[in-house]
DNA sequence: GTTGGCACTCTCGGGCTGAGAGTGCTGAAA
DNA sequence: TTTCAGCACTCTCAGCCCGAGAGTGCCAAC
């Protein structure tokens, strides 16, 4: 495409991603284009639209680009907006002021992702492809009623109670726990099943199986946490003004088991995706773009972390302040061992 | 109030909440009152109008009831609506399919609440004023660093990273946390205080302090988790159909502080509070009602359990569904021991 | 106290209209 | 060949009017 028409393709999205207002050849002359006339401007905005890239509402009305014209500009025009001072400055403090758990830490990521982007947030927590047992530990809660605790690589907890067949004491317990310890500490879910597998019947080999189960749920991701945020900031936009379109949004959101699907794809991709408009392959979130990549402690450990805003939104300001968090969370998180 | 007075009111409160239309003198007479006259109906809407039960949004319009209307409504006329078998049985059914961890069954319990009520919902995490030790862990990291693992009474986990300022292994944290085990098990707070106090310099008593500070946090609640849920349903209702409206409640909601402040008020007081449009404390939520019990797995572990949506809500149908959810989640809950 | 009758008030949707914004086209100038 | 001023045209939007409809308050009669 001609170096001009760029050009005009970069100001409408700017414009337009400003204002919500369709733009006009007048208003381009007069803030981007002052040694061009409008009419010139005119006939180019023309033959964008007939490429595609522009779209007008009505025929009396400025231009707007169509999903196809941002797609254009992500890939081809956008050059990231810098981040001011004060904006690190604050991605910094909250980074700092998050809890040492994974759960907190993500609430924590997902609230300060939405408030320097201004659109609602979402955030998966980071996981490994496998899971590696740092402790185990057992206490009775009845007779026949033990609570297991593991302790996952990221120093994330997992607890359940177990009912087991026959009665032990927490003395029993503690020294269960210790060979489990010595057996299974720094070791993978593979090893636990083949310790499994070795166990004569009996309390172990129960615990073992409760092992077993818990490590599966977190490998495959089906009690994946997902959490989300900045719903409010939605609101400011236009698009948002009858409710309508809010509700999809939230359906999407409030359903996490979409939501974890939907992250779920990005994991193995490629580290920046931006879908837009109707590229989405979700109904709801038509007329919405959701920008996302991968955050976590090790490249091993990885979890998503996206932004959920209007088609019509600030992709410079966006991708740059996304990837600013991500790496800010990812680096507190590797310093914390979550 | 005449009985007469009171059945009329009681009928606008019934036709506007299902219909959400000021309801009119001939509406009532057809529907309610078949053997009075609209003009001696509207001459009782006047009067209820005067008394400030009533409101019309313009002269020509049909009545509503005003907060005090519906005050008047909650406090004398209202009669619990049955609950039909398979509310209870879709409620009892989430219950069993919820996690034995406090995170995950406050989640389940919102999620629950908001889908039998269609409006969104509220939940803190039942929380005893005392908190007791259960089982204390130690997890080495680094060299100078320990995970410190606490199990709470209601099988609650809190992990927090010690950095000590002498190198210990493993075998020495295991021997310690039996040791504290011992000393601190079934024990408050104020044990570990005189534990702490008593304690050498050194290792142990580094690790008391964290546990204190923990059991601190804990106690004051100032790390209490709330979750809501269900803001979807609010959208249904014509009352938000102009975003402004959400704004404010959505401010509410994802600003937990409020909502934890909220929340904690109600935590001694009666066991049902209903809190109507204006006599809300704050301003954003202006013409929602909030109605809140508490929950929890026994009497010393209580949360607050909460609805919220516009004045013109279902009252008898939601109080009954509230208190039924309470009083299934707080049964679960004592028989996970969570 | 209750009721039918009636005049009155107010909203709401539809249709009309003029202002304004922006366009596409055309023919001339560079 | 590109640029551009001029111009006719299109479409939205806010404002206005208007009639239908819903509901009221009041009053006189029962």
């Amino acid at each position: 495409m001609e170096n001009r028409k760029q050009a005009i393709l970069r100001a409408v999205v700017h414009e337009f991603t400003t204002s919500a207002v369709p733009v006009g050849s007048q208003a381009l002359q007069s803030r981007y284009f002052v040694n061009l006339s409008s009419a010139t401007i005119r006939s180019e905005l023309a033959d964008l639209t007939d490429l595609g890239y522009l779209t007008q509402p009505h025929t009396s009305a400025g231009r707007m680009p169509t999903d196809s014209g941002y797609r254009y500009f992500v890939d081809f025009l956008m050059d990231l907006e810098p981040i001011p001072d004060r904006v690190h400055g604050f991605i910094a403090d909250e980074m700092r002021k998050a809890p040492a758990d994974v759960q907190g830490m993500v609430e924590r990521v997902a609230m300060t992702l939405a408030s320097v982007t201004q659109n609602a947030s979402v955030a998966s927590a980071p996981q490994g492809s496998f899971a590696h047992i740092k402790h185990v530990d057992l206490v009775s809660l009845e007779p026949k009623e033990v609570l297991l605790i593991l302790l996952l690589e990221g120093n994330l907890l997992r607890q359940q109670v177990v009912s087991t067949s026959e009665p032990a004491t927490q003395a029993q317990l503690t020294k269960l726990a210790a060979r489990l310890n010595a057996a299974l500490a720094a070791h993978s879910s593979d090893d636990a099943r083949r310790h499994y597998d070795k166990a004569p019947l009996g309390l172990e080999k129960e615990l073992l199986g409760r092992i077993i189960t818990v490590l599966d749920l977190y490998e495959k991701g089906s009690e994946s946490l997902v959490v989300h945020d900045g719903v409010r900031n939605l609101l400011r936009h236009p698009e948002f003004a009858e409710s309508s379109r809010l509700t999809q949004v939230l359906e999407v959101l409030e359903e996490t088991r979409y939501l974890t699907m939907l992250l779920r794809q990005l994991i193995g991709e490629s580290n920046l995706q931006i879908v837009i408009g109707s590229e989405n392959a979700s109904s709801q979130l038509q007329g919405c773009t959701v920008v996302l990549t991968t955050y976590g402690p090790s490249e091993r450990v990885k979890g998503v972390l996206g932004v959920i805003g209007p088609t019509r939104m600030a992709y410079s300001q966006t991708v740059a302040r996304l990837q600013a968090v991500a790496r800010q969370a990812s680096d507190r998180m590797a310093e914390l061992g979550v």
